[in-house]
DNA sequence: TATTGTTATACTCTATAACTATA
DNA sequence: TATAGTTATAGAGTATAACAATA
């Protein structure tokens, strides 16, 4: 009697996790060269706003906490792409803002990021990678938090 | 100056990272009146094979190790999902076979899970849904170990 | 010697609580 | 009192090494 169910192989939990893990395995290799993990390339890419940012707004577009925003930038500090300066507005703030090797980094391991994108995806093809994304950015996002479109 | 980047929730690592999280997220709350978890609901699936296996094989069909196949058998043996005996042709072994509540859990908590990734799919709709399944399959292995179906 | 199950250990990630300095 | 940054701690999850029983 075989059971009824598809092969683990097929089940969404499994292939979320997977294709996820994969791009991360993916993304490590990629911007190795760089000196930087993904979530550190995110912290520069937020930090590259048009105005300077304190740690807990850094944190807040990230959606990590500010605990976790410390550890990352007293890494990104001693990399020396980051500097953190005390605002003299409000003296509890942390001001963050890119050193200029840290603008550097940012724009070359962003282009590795896009490069590997398109790779990763290239598999499907143009249409399948935007229909992925679309699908993506509809589930990613539980359904009472999904903001309607303009 | 803008950063020429896309914004951070948009990118394919941030897709895929949350998509998976949050189908984590409710296939917890999903399985959660069984008593049980994904991975345990997985094991029991790869048990209800036509023959026994051993704590390895089921290991290997899972892509967990052997030391985690320990822990999660202990919690299903306490549970009384699953028993172990001792191969009688090979006493290294150990044959893990579901116990009579462990099928009927198995066959319910089936259920949910299939009524669960339905729901998560739904805002794609039929042929999106199909879409989505066939790009990840291509995704979640790596180009490598993609055996080309028959 | 190699394999199976087991235990212990370590390492990463993350979440929580508590401390400090400032407001 | 509340907020921003920091530190310490604990909890999942996973990987590695070593051990006992058996082959």
């Amino acid at each position: 009697m075989e059971q009824s169910s598809e092969p683990l192989g097929e089940r969404l939990g499994y292939l979320l996790k997977h294709a996820y893990l994969r791009f991360a395995e993916e993304s490590a290799a990629a911007l190795e060269p760089y000196g930087i993990d993904g979530r550190e390339l995110a912290v520069l890419a937020v930090l590259s706003a048009a105005y300077p940012l304190s740690q807990l707004e850094a944190a807040g577009r990230l959606g990590v906490d500010r605990t976790s925003m410390v550890a990352i930038l007293d890494t990104l500090e001693a990399k020396g792409l980051v500097a953190r300066r005390r605002s003299s507005e409000d003296r509890r703030k942390n001001i963050v803002e890119l050193t200029d090797e840290g603008r550097d980094r940012l724009e070359k391991a962003e282009r590795a990021r896009d490069e590997l994108e398109r790779r990763f995806l290239a598999p499907l093809g143009e249409e399948g990678a935007r229909s992925l994304t679309r699908a993506l950015r509809a589930l990613a996002t539980a359904p009472e938090d999904a903001a309607p479109e303009a």
